[in-house]
RNA sequence: GGUCACGUAGCUCAACUGGAUAGAGCACCUGGCUACGAACCAGGAGGUUUGGGGUUCGACUCCCUACGUGACCA
């Protein structure tokens, strides 16, 4: 269809040069979809052209409509409504398109024409405490949005930077090491990274019981967070971390082995994978280097403490610490070495931060000091920065509770899905576990579509009663979309009905018609989706060919049509929504079921 | 205090990057299964796009300002 709309376009800055005697280029004209109300399927917008052209947006519609229909085979006919020129495509040329899509596979890469190798860093879990609500965006954000842009010709490597190092982890090991008594996920029959969140807000808890106590003595608030005895303690043991200590060090080991166990199980029930593990534990000393050599540049400077800061008050921001007067570094110094690590790794020219947005100044900060520093790759970096999760209460607490547990969830949707689906009893002859599998795909559907339909940006809210709804729009509307069609490809094939677009055929349905519009728009949607590092863009389309099928469905009969040419046309839409559904949900992370 | 986001139907979200009468879903009301899957479809009601200015033939979109929400920087 972009083909189609270059060729319009074309067309039609031909149409002014002979009409006005104008040249107006092609990559000027705005042409757009038409709106619902209006007939046609591709509209000129006239206006522009007024003042070129020295003529009113009607006459110059009238006069480009005329030439088109003369000239233009394509084009059966249009209507111009004040400025706004709608053509018409002619059939012939739908069914044409539809021809194309068919000899194309909906599931295989385009060339886009947007970046060729990313690294899309995503997940990048603490490991001190499960993988919740805010965490399921992140990974199927960015799944989603690796999976995006392969489709869009990109070879994409998915990186995940593991936080296992550092003050929290060091809490978790020190409660563990005071209350736990030995106690393992073996032991306790608790997932590891359950078992380990546990003890972090154990921690806690008596963490905040020893501030209290001090401040009931008489200490400042402030003196009290630093000098209770078990922060004193953590920060003790995250010293002999770094010095190696071997018994701290051992018990490290261990407790992130467990939580390494947990986030997998989790990662492979919600369908998320990686490329490419970091651990912070091992390039956090990585960017030291960037330093030195920022300092030897002359855009970094030293105080006199023997701090290191870059200023960066041209580019809008702050001066900003970079290694402490100690020499210790702090997240700036090792995503500085991190983003070097990978950029020799992967050669990217494009490199994705899938990160809350409350890390957007760290962000814009690391990448204008990159630009410092004169790093080629300082303009690949991008920040798909994406709005927290908030509950109808509210912001989730983790000291109020109501933080809502990724397993869980997952758990809650299942028994949503099985409930659901056995009301509805039309499942028969699935085995016990083809049903499992089934409500755990319709699950998944839903939690991921629900989370991945709002754009990444904004803010946004769950409602764990809106969650479960399966209706409207819906990840589980477009699975039953694809499940009807599947069932209706089995009757056609018991029936020796082939999916066909007949020569014979001259004139299309409506419904069929916005159909075979609606799927040629997959590849642009994909691309938009691509460019804006957006898979609500993805979202939205399927959403809009669920519903396009679904109108056509209800609209005219397809293994009941009396005529064969017809017949076989609407098998062939119906196969060509069903494959191009299924892959765009998969681009979304979500299966499309057979049967449901 | 400073910087940056966001504010659209009762609620949750769209709006092709400046184009037509701002669209969907949920909830509410009405109609459609002896038609291939009703997790569906059709229709109704619901809007001063937070308020106020400006730019433009044209503004939800760009600029200014006030208010509200949130995040970050000390």
């Amino acid at each position: 269809m972009q083909q189609l709309e270059q060729d319009l376009k074309a067309a039609l800055s031909t149409a002014i040069q002979q009409a006005f005697g104008a040249a107006v280029a092609a990559e000027q004209l705005t042409i757009q979809p038409t709106r619902k109300d209006f007939a046609g399927s591709f509209t000129l917008v006239t206006f522009p052209l007024t003042k070129p052209l020295g003529k009113g947006p009607e006459q110059i519609g009238q006069a480009l409509g005329e030439w088109l229909t003369a000239h233009e085979p394509r084009v059966k006919g249009f209507n111009v409504v004040k400025g706004f020129l709608n053509l018409e495509i002619a059939d012939a040329e739908w069914l044409q398109q539809l021809r194309t899509l068919r000899e194309q596979d909906v599931s295989q890469p385009q060339n886009a024409g947007g970046p060729q190798r990313v690294v899309v860093e995503y997940s990048s879990p603490n490991t001190n405490k499960p993988l919740h609500l805010g965490h399921l965006r992140n990974n199927f954000l960015g799944y989603s949005v690796a999976e995006i842009l392969k489709a869009a010709g990109a070879t994409v490597t998915k990186a995940n930077l593991v936080n296992d190092r550092g003050i929290h982890i060091c809490k978790s090991m020190l409660a563990y090491q005071q209350y736990g008594q030995g106690e393992t996920p073996q032991s306790s029959g608790i997932k590891g990274d359950h078992l380990i969140g546990k003890y972090y807000v154990l921690f806690e808890k008596h963490y905040r019981e020893q501030i209290k106590q001090l401040e009931a003595e008489g200490v400042a608030a402030d003196v009290a967070k630093r000098e209770a005895p078990l922060m004193r303690h953590a920060q003790e043991m995250l010293q002999q971390w770094e010095a190696g200590d071997a018994e701290v060090v051992g018990l490290w080991r261990q407790m992130n082995g467990w939580v390494y166990e947990g986030f997998d199980e989790t990662y492979r029930t919600i369908g998320v994978d990686f490329d490419q593990f970091y651990y912070e534990s091992e390039t956090y000393l990585l960017g030291k280097k960037h330093v030195e050599e920022g300092l030897q540049k002359g855009v970094f400077f030293r105080k006199e403490n023997g701090s290191v800061w870059v200023d960066l008050k041209e580019e809008g921001l702050d001066e900003k610490l970079l290694l402490r007067a100690d020499g210790t570094s702090v997240y700036i110094t090792q995503d500085l070495g991190t983003a070097e690590l990978k950029y020799e790794q992967f050669g990217y020219d494009s490199s994705i931060y899938v990160i809350a947005d409350e890390q957007n100044y760290h962000m814009q900060v690391l990448k204008a000091v990159l630009h410092k520093l004169d790093k080629p790759y300082a303009d690949a970096i991008h920040h798909l920065s994406y709005g927290m999760v908030d509950l109808p209460s509210g912001k989730m607490k983790s000291r109020e509770g109501t933080v809502v547990d990724a397993d869980e969830l997952v758990r809650e949707m299942m028994d949503t899905a099985r409930q659901t689906t056995q009301e509805l009893g039309k499942i028969e002859g699935l085995s016990e576990q083809e049903a499992e599998q089934l409500y755990h795909t319709l699950a998944l559907g839903a939690l991921k579509y629900f989370l991945l339909k709002v754009d990444p940006k904004k803010r946004m809210l769950f409602d764990p009663q809106e969650s479960i709804n399966f209706h409207g729009h819906t990840g589980p509307f477009i699975q039953y979309t694809h499940a009807r069609i599947a069932q209706l490809r089995r009757k056609a094939a018991e029936m020796g009905i082939a999916a066909d677009v007949s020569n014979t055929l001259t004139e299309l349905h409506e419904t069929e018609q916005e159909l075979v519009q609606a799927l040629a728009g997959y590849r642009a949607a994909v691309a938009d989706a691509a460019r804006a590092y957006s898979p609500a863009v993805v979202a939205q389309y399927v959403y809009d060919l669920a519903k396009t099928y679904n109108r056509f469905y209800s609209e005219v009969q397809v293994l009941a049509e009396p005529d064969e040419a017809k017949r076989s046309l609407r098998v062939a839409l119906s196969a060509q929504v069903a494959d191009t559904l299924r892959a765009g949900l998969k681009l979304l992370g979500i299966a499309a079921p057979e049967r449901m």
